[in-house]
DNA sequence: ATTAAATGAGATAATTAAGTCTCATATGAA
DNA sequence: TTCATATGAGACTTAATTATCTCATTTAAT
């Protein structure tokens, strides 16, 4: 007979359940998100005492994973061209995560902070992307990033209502914003 | 000595609070947007008796402002390409509006039928851009779409905050919608 | 099997926003 | 000026949510 499942974490689950629930209605409660992490009110009170305190274990641990996925990602990539093609591909699948950390009122310094730095980070991206050509120079690199932001939220979103094949999101993002959406 | 101005309509006050408020914060109070529109809690209430009734009622707001637009926009164009073109004029002027539309909970059959209409209305601008060669035929219809929406939110809100100039927003999206960020 | 710790369920404030009501004041017309 | 009406301020009720606490039960280690 096998070895009962280990109970599983009981922090993750709620921390997996807050980031589901409220990406999709940033108004639901905390019983909502108990509820759907399969544990009891107070359970989660007794991780995340206050719910400002869940939403930002939250934050942090979208950051958290986003890093982690980018840094995998960007291992041996020449061309700014193609890490952006990497970045597409890992952080569409955590859209939920990513549409958090720029949905959620950030008061917290340090979380503010680092995302400051995760936004400047981008638009270095953005720069380099000009000095190989990829994208035009009078483009100006705040259009650039919000767009870059946008078609990771909308090829997440288009895949969660199925409206969209997974395997062809990155790639469509990434044709879009480049070449946009005319014949080449 | 001149005439006094007019008092300001209360209800198109409250309406425009509301949409400006809600916009930004969907989840703002009632009071919020009283102070917002200037008037007291009370007033509010005489005009739109319950938060869903405030809500219904610019949801329609929305709508109509976006019709009456977009029907002037439509008057002499020839091909799809010059109607993405004027629709985008049209319509990021309009971005909180049009934002609205597509975020709000419209439980409203009336309203959930109208905004259908236009959704496959958006649809069929898309069928002929793709029928001139403005759009490759193998994107998605839904993609198309969603971009088409997401394009105008973020033309608006990049608007908003002061990151691009208002007079190059609607350039800048027919630009990215159909040939993306890279050099022509 | 025994035991210490963690969980879930439920009771109970405390808080916030929605909605109702009253009344004094301000507005605009006669 | 006088008067009818509309507005704003505030008190009040209701409803939903957050947060705290207790206690029986379950879990996992010994």
């Amino acid at each position: 007979m096998p070895k009962r499942a280990l109970r599983p974490p009981i922090r993750e689950a709620i921390l997996d359940a807050a980031i589901n629930t409220l990406a999709r209605n940033p108004g639901s409660s905390l019983s909502d998100i108990a509820t759907r992490a399969g544990v009891g009110r107070a359970s989660l009170h007794r991780y995340f005492p206050s719910r400002r305190d869940l939403i930002v274990a939250v934050t942090r641990q979208c950051m958290d994973e986003m890093d982690a996925a980018l840094e995998a990602a960007f291992e041996n990539t020449d061309s700014a061209r193609e890490r952006l093609s990497k970045l597409l591909e890992a952080t569409i699948p955590l859209g939920d995560r990513y549409h958090f950390l720029a949905m959620e009122t950030l008061d917290d310094p340090g979380l503010q902070e680092r995302h400051q730095a995760d936004v400047e980070w981008l638009g270095r991206l953005v720069d380099e992307l000009k000095e190989e050509g990829a994208v035009a120079a009078e483009v100006p690199r705040a259009w650039a990033t919000a767009n870059i932001d946008a078609q990771i939220w909308l090829a997440w979103s288009e895949t969660a209502t199925g409206n969209i094949a997974p395997a062809s999101a990155a790639g469509l993002a990434f044709r879009t914003l480049l070449e946009g959406l005319a014949p080449r």
